[in-house]
RNA sequence: CGGGGCGUAGCGCAGUUUGGUAGCGCGCUUGCUUCGGGAGCAAGAGGCCGGAGGUUCGAAUCCUCUCGCCCCGACCA
């Protein structure tokens, strides 16, 4: 026997346990419990490094305080270390995330960081993914890359291991850290390279399971931001690189966001401008054509230069963009004040890669160099012009001469082009779904992304499953993520004052933050009392027991911003009472210290369900 | 990748134009006083002035090349 294990010892030892052994035992419990309150979540011993002072480097509200709050600090662009602090807000949101999948049952896995080239090869995304995949060798010479999602090795493990319709449906989901080389990483936590994501890959038999998965999900991150205490909208969006059809952006909404919302109040209709459908005018009759005309523009090519030649308004334009794609060129018409939404064109198209033309295929195509070319005598090139375009009953356009523009052109009399809603949505527009009402613009931060896939991946790396009828049939799968961080950076953009954070309940760090106001032994044992009686009633305790003026102690703890605040110094020892403070409205609360639990838990254990409670 | 800007103490900055022994504020250490809204006084520690070449008796400062970072744009599950 190898009895040198000493839990082996105390085992086997049984009630038999020898009197050294039993001190030994004693004296190590009493010295784990003395040093379980060392480390206990006083804010001496913990590390709090708060700043004043902002780092220059950051400028959005939620990079600032996560850097002020001692909450993360930078190691390289777009790559942060989270410190305690910080970690407890992503634990958080990572505990919100587990409890809804695993509520709606999905199961969790975790998938290698590492990934071999050879997955991204059969699906196709090794050459298509371009630059932000970070690729890597080993040391021998071996191909692989950082993985930036997991559609590859999600799909490879449903290909080895579900072989019927009896296993589906099923969804696996990972929390883990990804890593794309963003060609440009800013605002903290808000859009890393490094970055904590939340992925879930769902498998069914067919489009209707699939799809059935798929509102599931968009149900249960409904349940999830709502529970984050963050005002939100789940948002139509287009779909990118990563294929599919069906797709829900959730926005929590924030000037600062980085995407632009498009949505109606009549009948509910919300997109990203990426996406929004915007009504296109009725048709102008063809009635009052004129003649057309050649006009000469020396050198004057753009639009707001031949408009102020000619006096023509800029909306009787016709703007004309050469797009390249895997396939042939085309052309998209847009009126001179509207801006071209390249999403629209490229879903229209049905192409993956949509890029604007090179001056040698403008040429071929055109006969002349951007600036002066239009869709009149344009021959073997589809066209595509928005509906504003097609309402012009008279518009300017490029001749397809150098130095020369065209007026008096009618669509329709003068060229011919399909018609198509390819405008970016602006405040005003008419809102494409209802037609009823207009749509307004809102900001917002994309912190969960859903997908209905279809058989893309799975196709590609044959992963199958029998039916019913025993014919094997490729799985219909559906991804959805969830930043983990960018969401704890969202809540501090939606919640916060000039001072700092104001946490919600469901995402705080702590719930409560005691500050002891004073070093005397009064003070601080009072505090100690109340400390443990908050623990001993569950909740999240911060206690601020550092030997620091009143005045220092307030500022950090608005700057951290625990939900509640509460005070107790030499003045509230002699009343009896405790100054308690709520952060996000600054009310404040005389209390009994004996009836600060009940106090505190009528107020916090309800709100840990944010906007579910 | 294009345009603009910045690298000087842990953080925020001055000094660079016109070369001459590296400074301020915050933070940190020690002591005394203070103690319910980021205290006062005193004494300290801390810098290869992003890096490499060059010009010069002498370079944070001038020249060349590099690296890093930020902002705007392009780009982007």
């Amino acid at each position: 026997m190898f009895a040198t294990d000493s839990t082996y010892l105390v085992a086997a030892a049984g009630n038999g346990i020898t009197t050294s052994m039993r001190s030994f035992l004693y004296e190590t419990a009493r010295r784990s419990k003395s040093r379980a309150v060392y480390r206990s979540m006083r804010a001496s011993r913990f590390l709090l490094p708060t700043a004043k002072e902002a780092p220059a480097d950051a400028t959005v509200a939620s990079h600032v305080l996560m850097m002020r709050a001692g909450m993360i600090r930078r190691v390289a662009a777009g790559i942060y270390t989270i410190l305690p602090l910080g970690l407890r807000v992503l634990r958080k949101v990572e505990h919100i995330v587990r409890e809804e999948l695993d509520r709606v049952g999905c199961l969790e896995v975790t998938m290698p960081m590492v990934i071999p080239a050879e997955l991204w090869e059969e699906s196709g995304r090794w050459e298509f993914y371009g630059p932000e995949l970070l690729r890597v060798k080993d040391r021998k010479g071996g191909d692989f890359c950082l993985g930036p999602t997991h559609e590859e090795v999600i799909t490879t493990l449903a290909a080895s291991e579900i072989k019927s319709y009896r296993q589906l449906p099923l969804n696996l989901y990972q929390v883990q850290t990804k890593f794309r080389d963003e060609i440009r990483p800013r605002f903290g936590l808000m859009r890393g390279r490094e970055f904590v994501m939340k992925d879930a890959y769902s498998f069914d038999l067919d489009p209707d399971g699939a799809r059935e998965s798929y509102w599931q999900m968009h149900e249960a991150y409904s349940r999830i931001f709502a529970r984050c205490g963050v005002t939100f909208a789940p948002v139509e969006a287009d779909t990118g690189n990563i294929g599919g059809s069906l797709s829900h952006e959730f926005q929590v909404i924030a000037d600062t966001g980085e995407d632009a919302l498009a949505t109606c109040t009549n009948c509910g209709y919300a997109a990203n401008v990426e996406k929004a459908q915007v009504a296109g005018p009725p048709l102008a009759g063809l009635t009052s054509a004129g003649a057309r005309q050649t006009v000469s523009t020396p050198n004057v090519g753009t639009i707001a230069d031949v408009s102020a030649l000619m006096g023509v308004d800029p909306k009787q334009f016709i703007k004309a963009l050469v797009f390249e794609t895997e396939e042939e060129p085309v052309m998209a018409l847009m009126r001179g004040d509207r801006d071209l939404n390249e999403p629209k064109l490229r879903v229209l198209l049905g192409v993956d890669d949509l890029r604007p033309a090179t001056p040698e295929t403008i040429l071929r195509v055109a006969g002349a160099p951007a600036g002066f070319i239009g869709p009149v005598g344009i021959e073997g090139t589809r066209i595509i012009a928005d509906h504003e375009v097609l309402a012009l009953s008279e518009a300017v356009c490029g001749a397809n001469a150098v130095d020369e523009h065209l007026k008096g052109v009618v669509p329709g009399r003068d060229f011919t082009a399909e018609a198509a809603d390819l405008r970016i949505a602006e405040e005003g527009d008419a809102c494409g779904r209802c037609g009823d009402s207009t749509l307004s613009l809102r900001r917002g931060i994309e912190v969960g992304h859903i997908f209905y896939l279809g058989t893309k991946y799975s196709e590609a790396m044959k992963a199958t499953v029998l039916d019913t009828n025993g014919k094997a049939t490729p799985l219909e799968m559906g991804c959805y993520g969830i930043g983990i961080g960018r969401t704890a950076a969202a809540c501090i953009e939606q919640n916060h004052d000039e001072n700092g954070i104001c946490w919600p309940v469901p995402l705080a760090p702590f719930e409560v933050h005691l500050l002891a106001l004073g070093k005397q032994d009064e003070v601080l044992d009072a505090c100690t009392a109340l400390y443990d009686q908050l623990q001993d009633a569950g909740l999240d305790v911060l206690f601020d027991d550092r030997p620091e003026r009143p005045g220092f102690k307030f500022k950090d703890a608005e700057l951290v911003g625990m939900p509640w605040r509460v005070a107790l110094g030499k003045r509230g020892l002699e009343s009896g009472m405790v100054e308690v403070m709520e952060r996000a409205s600054g009310e404040r609360f005389d209390v009994a210290s004996d009836e600060l639990v009940s106090f505190l838990s009528e107020r916090i254990v309800p709100a840990r369900r944010g906007d579910l409670a």
